[in-house]
DNA sequence: TCTAAAACCTAACGAATTGTAACAAGCACG
DNA sequence: CGTGCTTGTTACAATTCGTTAGGTTTTAGA
Protein backbone atom coordinates (compact mmCIF):
# COMPACT_ATOMS: atom_id res chain seq x y z
CA UNK A 1 0.00 0.00 0.00
CA UNK A 2 1.37 3.38 -1.03
CA UNK A 3 1.53 6.55 1.03
CA UNK A 4 -1.53 8.36 2.19
CA UNK A 5 -2.73 11.13 -0.11
CA UNK A 6 -1.71 14.61 0.97
CA UNK A 7 -4.39 17.26 1.29
CA UNK A 8 -3.49 20.89 1.87
CA UNK A 9 -5.89 23.25 3.60
CA UNK A 10 -5.70 26.96 2.92
CA UNK A 11 -8.13 28.98 5.01
CA UNK A 12 -7.69 32.01 7.20
CA UNK A 13 -10.03 30.79 9.91
CA UNK A 14 -8.22 28.56 12.42
CA UNK A 15 -11.52 26.93 13.39
CA UNK A 16 -12.10 25.65 9.94
CA UNK A 17 -8.53 24.47 9.48
CA UNK A 18 -8.87 22.47 12.67
CA UNK A 19 -12.16 20.84 11.72
CA UNK A 20 -10.96 19.95 8.27
CA UNK A 21 -7.60 18.57 9.26
CA UNK A 22 -9.09 16.41 11.99
CA UNK A 23 -11.81 15.00 9.80
CA UNK A 24 -9.47 14.36 6.93
CA UNK A 25 -6.87 12.64 9.05
CA UNK A 26 -9.54 10.42 10.53
CA UNK A 27 -10.57 9.60 6.99
CA UNK A 28 -7.07 8.48 6.08
CA UNK A 29 -5.37 11.49 4.57
CA UNK A 30 -2.26 13.42 5.48
CA UNK A 31 -2.91 17.14 5.83
CA UNK A 32 -1.03 20.41 5.91
CA UNK A 33 -2.79 23.60 6.96
CA UNK A 34 -2.03 27.18 6.03
CA UNK A 35 -3.61 30.47 7.03
CA UNK A 36 -1.97 32.61 4.40
CA UNK A 37 -1.36 32.16 0.73
CA UNK A 38 2.25 33.17 1.13
CA UNK A 39 3.04 30.30 3.49
CA UNK A 40 1.18 27.90 1.25
CA UNK A 41 3.11 28.95 -1.82
CA UNK A 42 6.35 28.62 0.06
CA UNK A 43 5.44 25.08 1.03
CA UNK A 44 4.58 24.20 -2.54
CA UNK A 45 8.26 24.39 -3.40
CA UNK A 46 8.97 21.32 -1.33
CA UNK A 47 5.78 19.26 -1.40
CA UNK A 48 3.29 18.32 -4.07
CA UNK A 49 -0.17 17.85 -2.61
CA UNK A 50 -2.69 15.50 -4.17
CA UNK A 51 -5.62 17.73 -3.32
CA UNK A 52 -5.71 21.44 -2.44
CA UNK A 53 -8.58 22.90 -0.46
CA UNK A 54 -8.66 26.64 -0.97
CA UNK A 55 -10.77 29.33 0.64
CA UNK A 56 -11.36 32.17 -1.75
CA UNK A 57 -11.42 34.99 0.78
CA UNK A 58 -7.79 35.25 1.78
CA UNK A 59 -6.21 38.21 3.49
CA UNK A 60 -3.07 38.43 1.46
CA UNK A 61 -3.93 37.23 -1.98
CA UNK A 62 -6.74 36.81 -4.45
CA UNK A 63 -7.89 33.26 -4.14
CA UNK A 64 -9.05 32.85 -7.72
CA UNK A 65 -5.66 33.73 -9.14
CA UNK A 66 -4.12 31.14 -6.90
CA UNK A 67 -6.65 28.54 -7.96
CA UNK A 68 -5.93 29.21 -11.57
CA UNK A 69 -2.20 28.89 -11.08
CA UNK A 70 -2.55 25.72 -9.05
CA UNK A 71 -4.74 24.02 -11.58
CA UNK A 72 -2.73 25.16 -14.54
CA UNK A 73 0.84 24.81 -13.38
CA UNK A 74 0.67 22.15 -10.71
CA UNK A 75 -2.03 20.10 -12.30
CA UNK A 76 -3.29 19.50 -8.81
CA UNK A 77 -6.84 18.76 -7.80
CA UNK A 78 -8.25 22.01 -6.50
CA UNK A 79 -11.41 22.26 -4.44
CA UNK A 80 -12.71 25.67 -3.51
CA UNK A 81 -14.37 26.08 -0.15
CA UNK A 82 -16.01 29.42 0.00
CA UNK A 83 -18.55 31.49 1.81
CA UNK A 84 -19.47 33.24 -1.37
CA UNK A 85 -22.56 31.43 -2.49
CA UNK A 86 -23.48 33.32 -5.64
CA UNK A 87 -23.91 31.20 -8.72
CA UNK A 88 -21.59 33.45 -10.65
CA UNK A 89 -18.82 32.88 -8.11
CA UNK A 90 -19.18 29.16 -8.45
CA UNK A 91 -19.24 29.21 -12.21
CA UNK A 92 -16.14 31.34 -12.57
CA UNK A 93 -14.37 29.31 -9.91
CA UNK A 94 -15.04 26.12 -11.80
CA UNK A 95 -14.17 27.67 -15.12
CA UNK A 96 -10.85 28.89 -13.80
CA UNK A 97 -9.78 25.37 -13.07
CA UNK A 98 -11.29 24.28 -9.78
CA UNK A 99 -12.49 20.70 -9.64
CA UNK A 100 -15.22 21.37 -7.15
CA UNK A 101 -16.80 24.21 -5.25
CA UNK A 102 -18.11 23.64 -1.75
CA UNK A 103 -20.12 26.30 0.02
CA UNK A 104 -19.73 27.27 3.66
CA UNK A 105 -21.06 26.18 5.98
CA UNK A 106 -20.11 22.70 4.87
CA UNK A 107 -20.33 19.24 6.35
CA UNK A 108 -16.89 17.67 6.79
CA UNK A 109 -18.05 14.24 5.68
CA UNK A 110 -19.21 15.64 2.37
CA UNK A 111 -15.81 17.23 1.87
CA UNK A 112 -14.26 13.82 2.44
CA UNK A 113 -16.64 12.21 -0.02
CA UNK A 114 -15.91 14.78 -2.69
CA UNK A 115 -12.16 14.46 -2.22
CA UNK A 116 -12.45 10.71 -2.59
CA UNK A 117 -14.40 11.06 -5.81
CA UNK A 118 -11.69 13.23 -7.32
CA UNK A 119 -8.92 10.91 -6.23
CA UNK A 120 -10.80 7.89 -7.48
CA UNK A 121 -11.03 9.44 -10.92
CA UNK A 122 -7.50 10.77 -11.12
CA UNK A 123 -5.64 7.76 -9.84
CA UNK A 124 -6.69 4.72 -11.80
CA UNK A 125 -4.27 2.59 -9.84
CA UNK A 126 -6.59 2.99 -6.91
CA UNK A 127 -8.78 -0.03 -7.34
CA UNK A 128 -10.62 0.48 -4.11
CA UNK A 129 -13.70 2.00 -5.65
CA UNK A 130 -16.99 0.18 -5.91
CA UNK A 131 -16.38 -2.03 -2.94
CA UNK A 132 -18.44 -2.26 0.19
CA UNK A 133 -17.57 -3.61 3.60
CA UNK A 134 -20.08 -5.18 5.95
CA UNK A 135 -20.14 -7.75 8.73
CA UNK A 136 -16.72 -9.16 7.91
CA UNK A 137 -17.43 -9.33 4.20
CA UNK A 138 -16.10 -7.25 1.38
CA UNK A 139 -18.10 -7.02 -1.82
CA UNK A 140 -16.15 -6.13 -4.95
CA UNK A 141 -18.78 -5.09 -7.43
CA UNK A 142 -16.32 -4.41 -10.22
CA UNK A 143 -15.19 -8.00 -10.34
CA UNK A 144 -18.23 -9.72 -8.89
CA UNK A 145 -16.48 -11.17 -5.91
CA UNK A 146 -17.37 -11.59 -2.28
CA UNK A 147 -14.41 -11.62 0.05
CA UNK A 148 -14.37 -13.43 3.33
CA UNK A 149 -12.83 -11.99 6.49
CA UNK A 150 -10.05 -14.49 5.93
CA UNK A 151 -9.53 -13.25 2.40
CA UNK A 152 -11.19 -16.12 0.57
CA UNK A 153 -13.32 -15.15 -2.37
CA UNK A 154 -16.51 -16.39 -3.94
CA UNK A 155 -17.95 -14.97 -7.10
CA UNK A 156 -21.52 -13.87 -7.47
CA UNK A 157 -23.55 -13.48 -10.61
CA UNK A 158 -24.86 -10.27 -12.07
CA UNK A 159 -28.38 -10.87 -10.79
CA UNK A 160 -27.15 -11.67 -7.32
CA UNK A 161 -25.04 -8.55 -7.42
CA UNK A 162 -28.04 -6.41 -8.19
CA UNK A 163 -29.83 -7.63 -5.12
CA UNK A 164 -26.79 -7.27 -2.94
CA UNK A 165 -26.18 -3.79 -4.24
CA UNK A 166 -29.73 -2.75 -3.46
CA UNK A 167 -29.36 -4.02 0.08
CA UNK A 168 -26.01 -2.39 0.66
CA UNK A 169 -27.29 0.90 -0.65
CA UNK A 170 -30.11 1.01 1.87
CA UNK A 171 -28.98 -0.83 4.95
CA UNK A 172 -31.30 -1.02 7.91
CA UNK A 173 -34.19 0.14 5.79
CA UNK A 174 -37.18 -1.83 4.69
CA UNK A 175 -37.06 -2.73 1.03
CA UNK A 176 -40.37 -3.77 -0.41
CA UNK A 177 -40.82 -6.42 -3.01
CA UNK A 178 -42.20 -3.85 -5.41
CA UNK A 179 -38.94 -1.96 -5.15
CA UNK A 180 -37.06 -5.09 -6.07
CA UNK A 181 -39.33 -6.06 -8.90
CA UNK A 182 -38.35 -3.11 -11.04
CA UNK A 183 -34.82 -4.37 -10.89
CA UNK A 184 -35.56 -7.55 -12.76
CA UNK A 185 -38.77 -7.15 -14.68
CA UNK A 186 -37.31 -4.89 -17.29
CA UNK A 187 -40.28 -5.45 -19.54
CA UNK A 188 -43.86 -5.64 -18.40
CA UNK A 189 -42.67 -7.63 -15.41
CA UNK A 190 -45.68 -9.88 -15.26
CA UNK A 191 -43.87 -13.01 -14.37
CA UNK A 192 -44.49 -14.20 -10.90
CA UNK A 193 -42.39 -13.00 -8.12
CA UNK A 194 -40.91 -16.13 -6.75
CA UNK A 195 -37.91 -15.08 -8.78
CA UNK A 196 -37.06 -12.49 -6.20
CA UNK A 197 -37.26 -15.01 -3.41
CA UNK A 198 -34.93 -17.29 -5.22
CA UNK A 199 -32.40 -14.56 -5.83
CA UNK A 200 -32.40 -13.71 -2.17
CA UNK A 201 -32.20 -17.33 -1.22
CA UNK A 202 -29.13 -17.75 -3.41
CA UNK A 203 -27.57 -14.64 -1.99
CA UNK A 204 -28.18 -15.87 1.53
CA UNK A 205 -26.40 -19.07 0.72
CA UNK A 206 -23.35 -17.19 -0.50
CA UNK A 207 -23.36 -15.08 2.63
CA UNK A 208 -23.49 -18.32 4.62
CA UNK A 209 -26.65 -17.29 6.39
CA UNK A 210 -28.29 -19.73 8.73
CA UNK A 211 -31.63 -20.46 7.01
CA UNK A 212 -33.41 -20.70 10.32
CA UNK A 213 -31.98 -17.49 11.65
CA UNK A 214 -30.57 -15.12 9.04
CA UNK A 215 -28.46 -12.37 10.56
CA UNK A 216 -28.00 -10.08 7.59
CA UNK A 217 -31.02 -10.34 5.34
CA UNK A 218 -34.13 -10.36 7.47
CA UNK A 219 -37.54 -11.12 6.07
CA UNK A 220 -40.38 -8.89 7.16
CA UNK A 221 -43.44 -10.99 6.64
CA UNK A 222 -45.88 -9.28 4.32
CA UNK A 223 -43.69 -6.23 3.78
CA UNK A 224 -40.32 -7.02 2.30
CA UNK A 225 -36.74 -7.40 3.42
CA UNK A 226 -34.32 -5.48 5.52
CA UNK A 227 -30.57 -5.64 5.48
CA UNK A 228 -28.96 -5.42 8.89
CA UNK A 229 -25.33 -4.65 9.31
CA UNK A 230 -23.19 -1.58 9.03
CA UNK A 231 -22.10 -0.84 5.51
CA UNK A 232 -19.13 1.20 4.44
CA UNK A 233 -18.55 1.97 0.81
CA UNK A 234 -14.93 2.60 0.06
CA UNK B 1 -14.25 12.51 -30.51
CA UNK B 2 -15.01 15.25 -32.94
CA UNK B 3 -18.73 15.14 -32.27
CA UNK B 4 -20.37 17.14 -29.56
CA UNK B 5 -20.51 15.43 -26.19
CA UNK B 6 -23.79 13.68 -25.49
CA UNK B 7 -25.56 14.46 -22.22
CA UNK B 8 -28.56 12.42 -21.12
CA UNK B 9 -31.16 13.90 -18.80
CA UNK B 10 -33.25 11.63 -16.61
CA UNK B 11 -35.87 13.48 -14.62
CA UNK B 12 -39.56 12.95 -14.17
CA UNK B 13 -40.43 16.64 -14.27
CA UNK B 14 -40.91 17.89 -17.84
CA UNK B 15 -40.13 21.44 -16.73
CA UNK B 16 -36.69 20.51 -15.59
CA UNK B 17 -35.97 18.41 -18.63
CA UNK B 18 -36.85 21.37 -20.80
CA UNK B 19 -34.70 23.86 -18.91
CA UNK B 20 -31.73 21.52 -18.84
CA UNK B 21 -31.86 20.46 -22.44
CA UNK B 22 -32.20 24.02 -23.68
CA UNK B 23 -29.36 25.33 -21.56
CA UNK B 24 -27.13 22.44 -22.43
CA UNK B 25 -27.75 22.68 -26.12
CA UNK B 26 -27.01 26.38 -26.03
CA UNK B 27 -23.79 25.50 -24.27
CA UNK B 28 -22.75 23.17 -27.05
CA UNK B 29 -23.88 19.71 -26.04
CA UNK B 30 -26.16 17.18 -27.61
CA UNK B 31 -28.90 16.05 -25.26
CA UNK B 32 -31.41 13.27 -24.84
CA UNK B 33 -34.16 13.51 -22.25
CA UNK B 34 -36.05 10.76 -20.45
CA UNK B 35 -38.85 10.83 -17.92
CA UNK B 36 -38.60 7.23 -16.87
CA UNK B 37 -35.72 5.01 -16.02
CA UNK B 38 -37.05 2.29 -18.26
CA UNK B 39 -36.94 4.42 -21.36
CA UNK B 40 -33.48 5.57 -20.45
CA UNK B 41 -32.21 2.06 -19.99
CA UNK B 42 -33.70 1.06 -23.31
CA UNK B 43 -31.85 3.90 -25.00
CA UNK B 44 -28.59 2.87 -23.39
CA UNK B 45 -28.57 -0.19 -25.58
CA UNK B 46 -27.91 1.93 -28.63
CA UNK B 47 -26.14 5.05 -27.42
CA UNK B 48 -23.29 5.67 -25.02
CA UNK B 49 -23.62 9.06 -23.35
CA UNK B 50 -20.62 11.00 -22.15
CA UNK B 51 -22.45 12.48 -19.19
CA UNK B 52 -25.60 11.25 -17.43
CA UNK B 53 -27.70 13.60 -15.34
CA UNK B 54 -29.91 11.58 -13.02
CA UNK B 55 -32.64 12.63 -10.68
CA UNK B 56 -32.79 10.32 -7.69
CA UNK B 57 -36.52 10.44 -7.16
CA UNK B 58 -37.84 8.48 -10.09
CA UNK B 59 -41.31 7.04 -10.37
CA UNK B 60 -40.38 3.65 -11.70
CA UNK B 61 -37.02 2.81 -10.25
CA UNK B 62 -34.65 3.40 -7.43
CA UNK B 63 -32.29 6.10 -8.63
CA UNK B 64 -29.30 5.06 -6.58
CA UNK B 65 -29.30 1.57 -8.04
CA UNK B 66 -29.28 3.10 -11.46
CA UNK B 67 -26.43 5.43 -10.56
CA UNK B 68 -24.31 2.59 -9.34
CA UNK B 69 -24.98 0.53 -12.43
CA UNK B 70 -24.23 3.47 -14.69
CA UNK B 71 -20.94 4.22 -13.02
CA UNK B 72 -19.97 0.58 -13.06
CA UNK B 73 -21.11 -0.58 -16.46
CA UNK B 74 -21.37 2.48 -18.62
CA UNK B 75 -18.20 4.16 -17.50
CA UNK B 76 -19.97 7.44 -18.08
CA UNK B 77 -19.76 10.55 -15.98
CA UNK B 78 -22.73 10.47 -13.64
CA UNK B 79 -24.09 13.60 -12.01
CA UNK B 80 -26.93 13.33 -9.53
CA UNK B 81 -29.46 16.10 -9.49
CA UNK B 82 -31.68 15.67 -6.51
CA UNK B 83 -34.12 17.38 -4.25
CA UNK B 84 -32.86 15.37 -1.31
CA UNK B 85 -30.50 17.71 0.44
CA UNK B 86 -29.39 15.60 3.38
CA UNK B 87 -25.66 15.25 3.76
CA UNK B 88 -25.99 11.50 4.08
CA UNK B 89 -27.76 11.31 0.73
CA UNK B 90 -24.99 13.24 -0.93
CA UNK B 91 -22.24 11.19 0.66
CA UNK B 92 -23.70 7.84 -0.32
CA UNK B 93 -24.49 9.12 -3.80
CA UNK B 94 -20.89 10.12 -4.28
CA UNK B 95 -19.57 6.93 -2.76
CA UNK B 96 -21.69 4.84 -5.08
CA UNK B 97 -19.98 6.26 -8.12
CA UNK B 98 -21.54 9.62 -8.85
CA UNK B 99 -19.09 12.27 -9.98
CA UNK B 100 -21.08 15.17 -8.62
CA UNK B 101 -24.23 15.88 -6.66
CA UNK B 102 -26.25 18.97 -7.45
CA UNK B 103 -29.14 20.01 -5.25
CA UNK B 104 -32.47 21.26 -6.50
CA UNK B 105 -33.27 24.00 -7.09
CA UNK B 106 -30.21 24.45 -9.23
CA UNK B 107 -28.94 27.09 -11.57
CA UNK B 108 -28.56 25.77 -15.11
CA UNK B 109 -25.32 27.64 -15.69
CA UNK B 110 -23.75 25.90 -12.73
CA UNK B 111 -24.80 22.56 -14.14
CA UNK B 112 -23.06 23.47 -17.37
CA UNK B 113 -19.95 24.54 -15.51
CA UNK B 114 -19.81 21.33 -13.53
CA UNK B 115 -20.29 19.21 -16.62
CA UNK B 116 -17.44 21.06 -18.32
CA UNK B 117 -15.15 20.44 -15.37
CA UNK B 118 -15.79 16.72 -15.55
CA UNK B 119 -15.31 16.55 -19.29
CA UNK B 120 -12.15 18.59 -19.04
CA UNK B 121 -10.72 16.12 -16.57
CA UNK B 122 -11.65 12.97 -18.41
CA UNK B 123 -8.86 12.99 -20.89
CA UNK B 124 -9.89 11.71 -24.28
CA UNK B 125 -8.31 8.39 -25.09
CA UNK B 126 -5.73 8.95 -27.72
CA UNK B 127 -6.61 6.46 -30.42
CA UNK B 128 -3.81 7.69 -32.64
CA UNK B 129 -1.33 5.73 -30.59
CA UNK B 130 -0.51 2.16 -31.38
CA UNK B 131 0.40 0.91 -27.96
CA UNK B 132 -1.76 0.47 -24.92
CA UNK B 133 -0.87 -0.48 -21.38
CA UNK B 134 -3.21 -2.31 -19.04
CA UNK B 135 -2.98 -4.61 -16.06
CA UNK B 136 0.69 -5.40 -16.58
CA UNK B 137 0.28 -5.98 -20.30
CA UNK B 138 1.38 -3.89 -23.24
CA UNK B 139 -0.41 -4.27 -26.53
CA UNK B 140 1.54 -3.29 -29.64
CA UNK B 141 -1.03 -2.98 -32.36
CA UNK B 142 1.50 -2.06 -35.01
CA UNK B 143 3.23 -5.41 -34.78
CA UNK B 144 0.41 -7.53 -33.36
CA UNK B 145 2.25 -8.32 -30.18
CA UNK B 146 1.18 -8.64 -26.60
CA UNK B 147 3.93 -7.95 -24.11
CA UNK B 148 4.12 -9.48 -20.69
CA UNK B 149 5.14 -7.54 -17.59
CA UNK B 150 8.39 -9.47 -17.76
CA UNK B 151 8.91 -8.45 -21.38
CA UNK B 152 7.93 -11.72 -23.01
CA UNK B 153 5.82 -11.39 -26.10
CA UNK B 154 3.01 -13.30 -27.74
CA UNK B 155 1.47 -12.41 -31.05
CA UNK B 156 -2.19 -11.96 -31.66
CA UNK B 157 -4.09 -12.17 -34.89
CA UNK B 158 -5.98 -9.45 -36.69
CA UNK B 159 -9.38 -10.58 -35.46
CA UNK B 160 -8.17 -10.85 -31.90
CA UNK B 161 -6.64 -7.41 -32.19
CA UNK B 162 -9.92 -5.92 -33.32
CA UNK B 163 -11.69 -7.17 -30.23
CA UNK B 164 -8.86 -6.15 -27.95
CA UNK B 165 -8.75 -2.68 -29.44
CA UNK B 166 -12.50 -2.31 -29.00
CA UNK B 167 -12.18 -3.23 -25.36
CA UNK B 168 -9.22 -0.96 -24.76
CA UNK B 169 -10.98 1.95 -26.39
CA UNK B 170 -13.95 1.61 -24.07
CA UNK B 171 -12.72 0.19 -20.82
CA UNK B 172 -15.19 -0.25 -17.97
CA UNK B 173 -18.05 0.05 -20.43
CA UNK B 174 -20.63 -2.55 -21.11
CA UNK B 175 -20.32 -3.59 -24.72
CA UNK B 176 -23.19 -5.57 -26.11
CA UNK B 177 -22.80 -8.25 -28.72
CA UNK B 178 -24.76 -6.11 -31.14
CA UNK B 179 -22.29 -3.28 -30.75
CA UNK B 180 -19.43 -5.62 -31.39
CA UNK B 181 -21.02 -6.94 -34.53
CA UNK B 182 -21.48 -3.40 -35.77
CA UNK B 183 -17.96 -2.29 -35.11
CA UNK B 184 -16.21 -5.42 -36.20
CA UNK B 185 -18.19 -7.57 -38.56
CA UNK B 186 -19.37 -4.27 -40.04
CA UNK B 187 -19.69 -5.91 -43.43
CA UNK B 188 -22.53 -8.15 -44.50
CA UNK B 189 -21.50 -10.61 -41.79
CA UNK B 190 -24.80 -12.38 -41.52
CA UNK B 191 -23.28 -15.41 -39.96
CA UNK B 192 -24.43 -15.93 -36.49
CA UNK B 193 -22.63 -14.64 -33.59
CA UNK B 194 -20.92 -17.51 -31.92
CA UNK B 195 -17.92 -16.22 -33.80
CA UNK B 196 -17.71 -13.38 -31.32
CA UNK B 197 -17.70 -15.74 -28.37
CA UNK B 198 -14.89 -17.67 -29.90
CA UNK B 199 -12.87 -14.55 -30.54
CA UNK B 200 -13.27 -13.50 -26.96
CA UNK B 201 -12.46 -16.95 -25.74
CA UNK B 202 -9.23 -16.95 -27.70
CA UNK B 203 -8.37 -13.49 -26.48
CA UNK B 204 -8.95 -14.58 -22.92
CA UNK B 205 -6.55 -17.42 -23.36
CA UNK B 206 -3.83 -15.09 -24.60
CA UNK B 207 -4.42 -12.80 -21.64
CA UNK B 208 -4.04 -15.87 -19.43
CA UNK B 209 -7.43 -15.38 -17.87
CA UNK B 210 -8.67 -17.94 -15.43
CA UNK B 211 -11.61 -19.49 -17.28
CA UNK B 212 -13.59 -19.88 -14.09
CA UNK B 213 -12.99 -16.35 -12.93
CA UNK B 214 -11.79 -13.92 -15.58
CA UNK B 215 -10.49 -10.67 -14.16
CA UNK B 216 -10.20 -8.52 -17.25
CA UNK B 217 -12.98 -9.48 -19.62
CA UNK B 218 -16.19 -9.93 -17.68
CA UNK B 219 -19.33 -11.47 -19.10
CA UNK B 220 -22.64 -9.95 -18.15
CA UNK B 221 -25.17 -12.67 -18.76
CA UNK B 222 -27.71 -11.53 -21.30
CA UNK B 223 -26.09 -8.15 -21.81
CA UNK B 224 -22.55 -8.27 -23.12
CA UNK B 225 -19.00 -7.85 -21.93
CA UNK B 226 -17.06 -5.39 -19.84
CA UNK B 227 -13.34 -4.84 -19.93
CA UNK B 228 -12.11 -4.01 -16.47
CA UNK B 229 -8.70 -2.56 -15.93
CA UNK B 230 -7.15 0.82 -16.40
CA UNK B 231 -5.91 1.52 -19.88
CA UNK B 232 -3.25 3.96 -20.92
CA UNK B 233 -2.46 4.65 -24.56
CA UNK B 234 1.03 5.72 -25.44
C1' DT C 1 -54.74 -22.36 21.71
C1' DC C 2 -55.87 -24.26 17.37
C1' DT C 3 -56.62 -23.97 12.32
C1' DA C 4 -56.45 -22.45 7.80
C1' DA C 5 -54.85 -19.24 4.56
C1' DA C 6 -51.29 -16.50 3.09
C1' DA C 7 -46.49 -15.62 2.66
C1' DC C 8 -42.13 -17.36 2.24
C1' DC C 9 -38.07 -20.80 1.36
C1' DT C 10 -35.61 -23.61 -1.62
C1' DA C 11 -34.50 -28.00 -4.22
C1' DA C 12 -34.97 -29.25 -8.69
C1' DC C 13 -35.97 -28.53 -13.49
C1' DG C 14 -35.31 -26.48 -17.91
C1' DA C 15 -34.83 -22.73 -21.37
C1' DA C 16 -31.69 -19.45 -22.74
C1' DT C 17 -27.11 -17.95 -22.85
C1' DT C 18 -22.25 -18.51 -22.91
C1' DG C 19 -17.52 -21.19 -23.11
C1' DT C 20 -14.50 -23.76 -25.83
C1' DA C 21 -12.57 -27.91 -28.14
C1' DA C 22 -12.48 -29.77 -32.53
C1' DC C 23 -13.12 -29.40 -37.25
C1' DA C 24 -13.01 -27.23 -41.74
C1' DA C 25 -12.57 -23.61 -45.07
C1' DG C 26 -9.71 -20.00 -46.83
C1' DC C 27 -5.30 -18.08 -47.79
C1' DA C 28 -0.22 -17.15 -48.10
C1' DC C 29 4.06 -19.11 -49.05
C1' DG C 30 7.24 -22.13 -50.72
C1' DC D 1 0.27 -29.39 -53.96
C1' DG D 2 1.73 -29.43 -48.94
C1' DT D 3 2.40 -26.73 -44.70
C1' DG D 4 1.09 -23.46 -41.42
C1' DC D 5 -1.79 -19.83 -39.86
C1' DT D 6 -6.16 -17.53 -39.31
C1' DT D 7 -10.93 -17.66 -38.46
C1' DG D 8 -15.73 -19.05 -38.83
C1' DT D 9 -18.75 -23.14 -37.79
C1' DT D 10 -20.40 -26.89 -35.16
C1' DA D 11 -21.28 -29.52 -31.22
C1' DC D 12 -21.44 -30.14 -26.76
C1' DA D 13 -20.43 -28.70 -21.87
C1' DA D 14 -21.18 -25.28 -18.39
C1' DT D 15 -23.51 -21.43 -16.37
C1' DT D 16 -27.24 -18.37 -15.38
C1' DC D 17 -31.61 -17.58 -13.79
C1' DG D 18 -36.65 -17.78 -13.95
C1' DT D 19 -40.26 -21.18 -12.99
C1' DT D 20 -42.42 -24.93 -10.61
C1' DA D 21 -43.70 -27.52 -6.79
C1' DG D 22 -43.85 -28.95 -2.37
C1' DG D 23 -42.59 -27.91 2.25
C1' DT D 24 -42.15 -24.51 6.20
C1' DT D 25 -43.20 -20.35 8.70
C1' DT D 26 -46.18 -16.58 9.96
C1' DT D 27 -50.44 -14.38 10.74
C1' DA D 28 -55.39 -13.80 11.37
C1' DG D 29 -59.40 -15.37 13.25
C1' DA D 30 -62.22 -18.27 15.83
Amino acid sequence: MSELPLVTILDDEPEIRKILSETLEDAGFRTMSFGRAREFEAALRTVTPDVCLVDLSLPDKDGLTLVHRLALEQGAIVIIISGRAQVQDRVTGLELGADDYIIKPFDPSEVVARIRVRLRKSKPTDTTSNTAHFAGWTAHFDRYALEDDTGRETTFSHAEGEVLRLFLQSPKRLISRAQMQDMLGGGAGESFDRAMDVRISRLRTKLREDPKNPQLIKTIYGAGYIFLGDVGWR
